[in-house]
RNA sequence: GGGGUCGUAGUUCAGUUGGUUAGAACGCCGGCCUGUCACGCCGGAGGUCGAGGGUUCGAGUCCCUUCGGCCCCGCCA
């Protein structure tokens, strides 16, 4: 029998009945009665139960768990009343009548089962048996159609799909790039892509019009749960084209691409303001499927009696939230609150109960029981109810209360099961201010055009001006985001010029693209998404390590291959990095 | 770069104020068992307590160093 003919183990049901199938897969666990055994075989899509009984008891002892075998046997339907409705193939059984053990398995380090108890380094030691586990297949599983999905409507969209190297040229600003030595040019170095930006730029000036790649993405930075040093990234690009179009356009692939998990996308997504969302909810990716939204309370404090809180609306902001039923809490709970929210350098988290008995807080000493009682009202405080406030500069202030909303709305179940709220944010700014290096750094890059009602003070307030970028944001993750782009070489240099990259800099930089510019470049704009993230809401995981196939550690490294590793010093000096 | 947390049998964990022979479950091995599907029952093997050093009559337990996993801040769209 071919092998593109034999059933796979997942599909063989009662339309079998009565044919003599040949079947391949891993022997999932054995059920040794003694004059009957029975055995699972399983592969990608699922298992089917084997017999073995009379003349191949025998040849069933032999097995053992996770061995390779192919079997024939004829499909028959269980016994009375012993069907697994659990099961796909719950209704039949296969009735071995050959056996052949291909490969023997040893006794694998951990349960090869969805709920195997494994720690996830020995998971990622022997990633090939984790990926076994039906729930890791089934993230594959998911991948592959997200990206043949998005393939086919891009397709459709008249979208081509082109390679861009990875072998290309560092570009500072940015993130940190890794570099490949050059063994042709001693000294000199590739760097891999932080994403193909400059490159889908220039197939726009190629005439190309509609570009998309699933394209790989590299960054030299620390790890989390949700970034790994190299990434994928769902890449699009079009020419003549406004904001609405990239919003259009992603949102057709989302409704596209969700329902592949059954999770419905509607049919309107909201718009929200860059300041308004860090206002309302500490951040530039809210995530609004529940309440806690920020309260001002800055006004409330000038001359309110409180050195403290008089000291940070006077230098800073001051704003809180209100947690419902949250008079409730210990004083040990609000103190481990306290220290949840000091990595995001606040100096203190300052609350305020009202309960039955009246205002209880650590500043109703100084502010008395009224004036405490004027910020429970402020917030729309009710009996019962715990109002919880920050206060700094803004930076500090946005960054503890929108970490600390979103760990209180975990922490008290307040976000409702099943829901998924997408939606897109714009406005950003063009330019922060560094600090440290006393200049400006582009927030999306430099390549993002200005809103045209502000560009006019790039040179008198540059900080003022807001860009035309925007993010998709999904249950508080930030799903991608893009811009419409500067075609305009006169606007392109005085984004330099605002940058501080002065002619002389930009032609070394990006001089090719400057250059391109000279020649005929169409207005054009994109998007990136980031496709692990996708994958990994969609599969409802809270890691995109469960969606890669082959992740790194937090630390980088490769627990299966033991990448990063040392080289042999003869491949250092053909590279001339060693004498 | 910083903070937190974990590391004991193949695996997941327990292990008291520092005290004799480090336990349990699952897995594995052997035996019995003809309708199981987390099969059941009986028996057995299995430990550099992450590594190194120190304190102590005595360390899985206390101290120092170090390695690794995970989470977070910084960093990174």
């Amino acid at each position: 029998m071919s092998a593109w003919e034999r059933p796979w183990c997942g599909r063989v049901t009662r339309e079998n009945l009565g044919q003599k199938v040949e079947l391949v897969g891993w022997v999932r666990r054995r059920r040794d009665l003694g004059g009957l055994i029975f055995a699972d075989l399983r592969d990608r899509t699922g298992l089917v139960q084997l017999v073995f009984e009379d003349e191949m008891v025998a040849a069933g002892e032999q097995l053992s768990g996770q061995d390779v075998i192919r079997v024939r046997g004829v499909v028959r339907p269980r016994a009375e009343g012993q069907a697994n409705p659990n099961l796909a193939t719950g209704e039949i059984e296969i009735r071995v009548s050959e056996l052949e053990i291909l490969t023997e398995s040893e006794t694998p380090p951990f349960v090869i089962e969805d709920d195997t108890n494994a720690s996830e380094d020995l998971r990622l030691t022997y990633r090939y048996l984790d990926l076994r586990r039906p729930v890791m297949t089934a993230n594959l599983v998911l991948r592959h159609r997200i990206v043949a999905e998005t393939r086919r409507y891009f397709d459709e969209m008249e979208f081509i799909e082109v390679e861009t190297p990875i072998l290309t040229r560092s570009t500072p600003e940015g993130a940190r790039d890794f570099l490949v030595p050059s063994r042709l040019h001693k000294g000199a170095f590739y760097a891999l892509p932080q994403s193909p930006q400059l490159f889908k730029q220039l197939l726009q000036v190629a005439g190309l019009g509609r570009y998309i790649q699933i394209a790989r993405c590299f960054r030299d930075e620390d790890l989390r749960a949700d970034r790994q040093p190299e990434f994928t990234q769902i890449d699009v690009e079009a020419s003549f084209v406004r904001e609405e179009d990239i919003f259009v356009l992603t949102e057709g692939l989302f409704r596209r691409i969700f329902p592949l998990a059954g999770i419905p996308f509607p049919a309107k997504v909201p718009r929200l303001d860059y300041f308004e969302a860090m206002e309302r909810f500490g951040s530039d990716r809210p995530d609004t499927r529940f309440g806690l939204e920020l309260v001002e309370l800055g006004p409330l404090c000038e001359g309110c009696g409180f050195q403290v809180l008089e000291n940070a609306a006077a230098t800073g902001r001051v704003k809180g939230l209100v947690l419902p039923g949250g008079a409730a809490l210990s004083r040990k709970q609000l103190d481990q609150l306290s220290d949840f929210v000091k990595p995001y350098g606040a100096a203190g988290l300052l609350w305020f109960k009202r309960t039955e008995n009246g205002v209880a807080s650590p500043a109703k000493k100084a502010l008395g029981e009224a004036g405490a009682a004027r910020f429970l009202d402020a917030a729309g405080a009710g009996e019962g109810d715990l109002l919880l406030a920050v206060g700094g500069s803004e930076k500090v202030v946005f960054a503890s209360l929108g970490a600390l909303r979103v760990e209180l709305a975990k922490e008290h179940g307040l976000i409702p099961g099943g829901r998924h709220d997408f939606l897109w944010v714009t406005g950003f700014p063009l330019l922060e201010w560094s600090e440290e290096d006393g200049r400006f750094y582009a927030c999306h890059h430099p390549f993002t055009s200005p809103l045209p009602e502000d560009a006019g003070r790039l040179e008198s307030d540059p900080g003022s001006v807001r860009a035309r970028a925007y993010d998709i944001v999904m249950d508080g993750v930030e799903l991608g985001g893009g811009s419409i782009r500067i075609h305009d070489p006169a606007l392109q240099r005085r984004m330099f010029r605002a940058l501080g990259i002065g002619e002389e800099e930009a032609n070394a930089r990006f001089g090719f693209l400057l250059e391109a510019f000279r020649y005929g470049v169409p207005p054009h704009g994109g998007i990136a998404l980031g496709l692990d993230r996708i994958v990994m809401l969609m599969a409802g995981r809270d890691s995109i390590r469960d969606v890669i196939a082959f992740p790194k550690t937090t630390s980088g490294s490769c627990l299966l291959t033991g990448a990063p590793a040392g080289v042999d010093p003869a491949q250092l000096k053909e590279l001339g990095l060693k004498p």
